[in-house]
Parts: structure tokens; C-alpha cells; sequence
RNA sequence: AGGCCGAUGGUGUAAUGGUAACACUACUGGUUUUGGUCCAGUCAUUUGGGGUUCGAAUCCCUAUCGGCCUGCCA
């Protein structure tokens, strides 16, 4: 609806564009997504699946969900309906699911044609000789003994190995291509290898798996996928992705490559986040201070978030890492628009209102929501006795300080200015108590004769309900925790990411629904926590901190 | 070391042979019953060298730096 301002078109875009007004494939323009269902989904695989999806969108065409699930060792079920969940909250609705173990009878056909035009053979070489056989980067490889063997006595050997005749391992079948090309994917990579183990889809019906190499592409052109868009360490991958559909003559789609994304002071990789999940260093996939989809969205970032977020990165083919503070400002600034505001105490230290009937209760209105009228007001208990937090105080302070201090004055939001008259102190000299006097007069109004700057939240003691808070800080101490391949990035992990402790809250937070974020007025946005939330009993999570000038500075 | 890819403020991107711009960050001020938001402003950029051209971030050469590649992973 509202519009234009022209956002910078990306070189993928471009390059769609330029195919669809060249009128290749007739204009139509088809995508993919395609993880293997052997993880959960990360922030990276956001900003593929945004690209994927908008562009199908976009171009007016289709966008597909393809599991690559070529290697039942690692692949469950489990994971291809969390990685759905995840895309759907993340807000895309693919075209159809599909799924590459589909394509295994089609691709076994595919492979016996390679084998019978002189283009594949089974080769017996063990897993150490082949490599030994490979070469290396700057040596050239050399053929395997069974390179020459007839098609016909590969053919019946790659059918063998299909029946089971063979045991894991003993053989593979591979293309022959060029075993001095200095793209080592070309030197005769293995297109099927015999593994014996339950597959989640296809259960046992097989016993010899398609590599990658002989799987995506061919899935592509089945799905008639007009570009397959994939990230950077793949770009060796092309030519044998054109390769096999030239040998084929099927239907070419094609490839192109962009720089998968990354982030400071966190990593992204399956590997590394599951060394945090199994090392314990996290409480599992879905906690809220990883990367991971289930992660932030536990946190409560926004999904539009995050989709805001990808867009502001780009795509681009340089390999780079994104500020986190990148990602924290598209929170904030879905939040800010959207979260219902709240008041919460932390660090709590109690305020006698000396001049207020010791039994008088009184309800305040609060907005909601000052960036959105209709989001309303809610009541809010104001008492004799108050909690407010401990860092709005201090015995004595500059006039930079503007909140309260002793002999001074201080706007409670949403409520009246009070005088700090005199303090209460314990044995150790900490403050315990404030006893302040209120002006009746300032409710919802200014005084005439005096300007007081300072605003600070507050609840009612007697009203407040405890919730646990969990305060996460970034994961690692070291914005780039990957950078120094010398030390493992584990090292990194900071100590201090987890910080529990209790909420004071104002009543109608009991109600909050797990899920929902909030902005807790001065300090942060937070998200009743989905798992440990209990009805009446939020745990909260906190998002994000607001920006706090003044905190930098002091 | 061989092949492929890449290099624009602190970060991420734009400019596609014609005035280097946008967002974030940082900093200054203003507004504000959130030291939030909002508004105004400041600092800061084409990796080095050569070439082509009236004119180069853009094209060419070269150097340097960075990424990926030697799984029967994807």
C-alpha cells in the first residue's frame, strides 16, 4: 500500500529482472528453500529464506520448501516440522514441500543413463585410497584402476550395490569427469554411496544414497526451479551442478551464489551452535540467547524483525559480518510501535509517602502505548508505599542527574512529584528507605512556580507481583568469537550472559499472555517467556534494552 | 602453493563511465510525564600502484589483503 521509497535492488534482483524481461523461461520465476532436516534454523537461513520468498513473490511466482534429505544419518522428521514452524512464524507460505528422497527412483534412473553414455562408473577404491587418489590442490589427481571398466559391467555392479549385494563402503559410483581439473569437485565425484540406515521418509527401501552434487540440482530442474539461490561455498559446486544437467539435458536451472550472513559477538554455524547446545554453555536450541529462529523468537524479537533486518543487510557476494546492533535497532524499532508499555521495578528500594493516608488506594491511568493512540490506558494502584528502583536514587548528585535525590523532587510516571524530605539507612550505611512527601497538586498536571525534569517508574509494594526476569547480555565476550582460529571460539563465551533475578511488577502484568513482548518503562522490552510462563506467573525474558544515553556516559 | 570469488566511513549497503549516498553506530543540540520515541546537526568512505578516458568506486593490468575448495556432509 504505502510506498516508495525505492529500496536498492540487489544483484540477485537485478539479475532476475534482466531474465524475466529477456523473456527467458517466458518470465516465469520459481525458487526454493532447501535445508537439509538435520538442524534448527538460524538467523542465516532467515535471510535466505526472505530472499527466496520475496523475490517469488515479487517476480509473481513460486517459491517451493525442498528438504535435501540425502543422508539419513543426520536427518529426522523432528527437524522438518520445527524448520516449517519456523518458516511460517517467520512469516512465508511455501508454494508445495517437497522433498529430495521424492526423487530417489528418478535419480537412480538419471544415474544409470550417466553410466551407460560412458559418464559414471562404479569405482571399488576404499574411502583412503581415494583420497590418496584425489591429489591434492596444487596436484593433480589420478584415475582409479575401475575408471576404464565397461559401462555394462558398472551398470550391473551400481544395480548390485542398490540390491544390498555389497557392504557399506565398498563401493561408490562416481561421475568421470577430469581427475587433473583444479576445481577438485570435478575430479570424479561420488554421486551414490551404499549406507546402510533408516532414512525418515523412505524408512529402508534404500541402502545406497545420492550425494548432494547428484541430488540438488537435478531437484532444482525437476521442480522446474528457475534460480537456484545458494551461499558462497557452493560457488565451486556450479560447474558440476551445470554439468550434470547438461549430461542429463534437462530442464537448466540455475545457480547463483551470496554471502550467507554473519553476526558479532555470536556465531551461526550448525556445528558451532550445537557444540553451545550439547556443551551446555545454553539451556538448548530455543534459548533465547542464540541465533537460532526458535531462539529469538523465545526472546521476543518480532518476526517482521527480522525480516526488517534482513533487508536492511542486502545481499551482496562479500562475505561479511553485521553489527548486531543492526539487528537490535530493527527490534527496538518494531517494538517501539508495537509493545504495550509497562512499569517494573528491578532493583527495588522502598518510598514512604509521608503526607498520604496510610489505607488510601488510589488507580492512575497509564498509556498504553504513546506511539499508538488506540492501543488505550490501563489503571494502575498508587499507595503510601512505593518501590522504585535503587539507581533512580542517590543521597547526592550533580545537576546532570535529574532524578531523585535527597531534598529533591521527582515526577512518578503516570502519577504525582514527590519531595525526598529524608532517608533511612542500615548498619552498612545503605540506603533502606525513603521517606518523601507528595504534591497533591501535580496529578496529571504541572506545577506552575517550578519545572522538575526527572521522571521515574515506580509500583505500588503492596500491588506488585514477583516475576523472575532473565536478563541475557550477548553470548560472547569477543565480537568476533571465530576470528582467531588458533583458540576455540567456546573460550569466548561470556559468563555473564545469563542474569536472573525477581521483577517487581505493576498488577496487569499477571495477565500478560506467554509470547507477548512488553516494554517495561525505562528499561527494557521484555517477553513473557513461552516455556516457563505459568497462567498468573509470567517469566519474563528481556529482549532488549532501550538505548540509554545516559547510561553510556556515567 | 593451484583454482574460483571478493575488496566503498567503525558496521551493513547504494551509486552499473558523469557532484560518493543511505541506514546503523558514535557524538552535539531541540522536544518529551520513558535520559525511550521523534526532530535537527556533527565526525567519518572508494585497499596500494599503474593504465584507458574529456571524465573511473565503476573498465584494463598489477600488487596486497580476505573468503571458499583436497567428506562416501550439505
Amino acid at each position: 500500500m504505502s510506498e516508495s521509497k525505492e529500496k536498492p535492488i540487489d544483484f540477485v534482483r537485478q539479475m532476475v529482472a534482466a531474465d524475466v524481461a529477456a523473456g527467458k523461461h517466458d518470465g516465469r520465476v520459481q525458487t526454493r528453500f532447501p535445508p537439509e532436516p538435520n538442524g534448527y534454523l538460524q538467523i542465516g537461513h532467515a535471510k535466505a529464506i526472505c530472499l527466496n520468498f520475496e523475490i517469488a513473490r515479487e517476480f509473481k511466482g513460486l517459491c517451493n520448501l525442498r528438504f535435501d534429505d540425502t543422508n539419513p544419518e543426520k536427518e529426522s522428521e523432528e527437524f522438518v516440522q520445527a524448520i516449517e514452524d519456523d518458516i511460517r512464524w517467520l512469516g512465508f507460505e511455501w508454494a508445495k514441500v517437497c522433498f529430495a528422497s521424492d526423487y530417489f527412483e528418478q535419480l537412480f534412473d538419471w544415474a544409470c543413463q550417466l553410466i551407460e553414455s560412458g559418464d559414471a562408473y562404479v569405482d571399488d577404491l576404499s574411502f583412503d585410497e581415494m583420497r590418496e587418489y584425489r591429489g591434492s590442490i596444487t596436484a593433480p589427481g589420478k584415475a582409479s584402476p575401475y575408471r576404464e571398466r565397461p559401462a555394462a559391467e558398472s551398470l550391473d555392479l551400481f544395480k548390485r550395490m542398490r540390491a544390498g549385494e555389497f557392504a557399506d563402503g565398498e563401493k561408490v559410483l562416481r561421475a568421470k569427469i577430469d581427475m587433473a581439473h583444479p576445481n577438485m569437485n570435478m575430479r570424479d565425484p561420488v554421486m551414490y554411496r551404499i549406507k546402510r540406515m533408516h532414512h525418515h521418509r523412505v524408512g529402508d527401501a534404500w541402502c545406497i544414497y545420492p550425494s548432494y552434487d547428484f541430488t540438488h540440482g537435478q531437484s532444482d530442474s525437476l521442480e522446474q526451479v528457475t534460480h537456484s539461490l545458494c551461499s558462497l561455498e557452493f560457488e565451486d559446486h556450479r560447474p558440476l551442478y551445470d554439468w550434470f544437467i547438461e549430461k542429463l539435458g534437462i530442464f537448466p536451472s540455475k545457480q547463483t551464489e551470496f554471502a550467507r550472513l554473519n553476526l558479532t559477538y555470536t556465531v551461526v554455524s550448525k556445528r558451532k551452535l550445537r557444540t553451545l547446545v550439547e556443551g551446555g554453555y545454553v539451556s538448548g536450541w530455543d534459548d533465547p540467547r542464540l541465533p537460532t529462529l526458535r531462539g529469538m523468537r523465545r526472546r521476543g524479537y518480532p518476526a517482521e524483525a527480522i525480516r526488517n533486518f534482513c533487508a536492511t543487510v542486502g545481499v551482496t557476494k562479500v562475505p561479511s559480518t553485521s553489527d548486531v546492533a543492526l539487528l537490535e535497532h530493527a527490534v527496538r524499532e518494531v517494538l517501539n510501535r508495537t509493545a504495550s508499555r509497562r512499569m517494573a521495578v528491578l532493583n527495588p528500594l522502598e518510598v514512604e509517602l509521608t503526607n498520604w493516608p496510610e489505607d488510601e488506594v488510589i488507580e492512575v491511568e497509564g498509556v498504553n502505548n504513546p506511539e499508538d493512540p488506540d492501543a488505550g490506558t490501563r489503571k494502575i494502584p498508587f499507595a503510601k508505599r512505593l518501590l522504585i528502583e535503587q539507581e533512580d536514587f542517590r543521597e547526592e548528585a550533580n545537576r546532570k542527574f535529574f532524578r531523585l535525590k535527597l531534598d529533591g523532587e521527582v515526577r512518578l510516571r503516570g502519577a504525582y512529584i514527590i519531595k525526598c524530605d529524608s532517608i533511612e539507612k542500615d548498619a552498612d550505611g545503605k540506603v533502606t528507605k525513603l521517606l518523601c512527601s507528595v504534591d497533591l497538586d501535580t496529578l496529571n498536571k504541572n506545577p506552575e512556580d517550578r519545572k522538575v525534569k526527572g521522571v521515574i517508574h515506580w509500583v505500588s509494594a503492596a500491588h506488585a507481583i514477583e516475576a523472575p526476569v532473565r536478563l541475557f547480555d550477548r553470548l560472547f565476550s569477543e565480537e568476533k568469537p571465530e576470528a582467531d582460529k588458533a583458540v576455540e571460539f567456546t573460550e569466548f563465551v561470556n559468563p555473564d550472559s545469563l542474569e536472573e533475578g525477581i521483577a517487581y511488577c505493576e498488577p496487569s502484568l499477571a495477565g500478560i499472555e506467554a509470547g507477548t513482548t512488553c516494554q517495561f518503562e525505562r528499561v527494557g522490552y521484555f517477553c513473557a517467556d513461552s516455556e516457563l510462563s505459568k497462567p498468573g506467573q509470567p517469566v519474563f525474558n528481556r529482549t532488549v534494552g532501550l538505548r540509554d544515553t545516559w547510561a553510556k556516559k556515567n
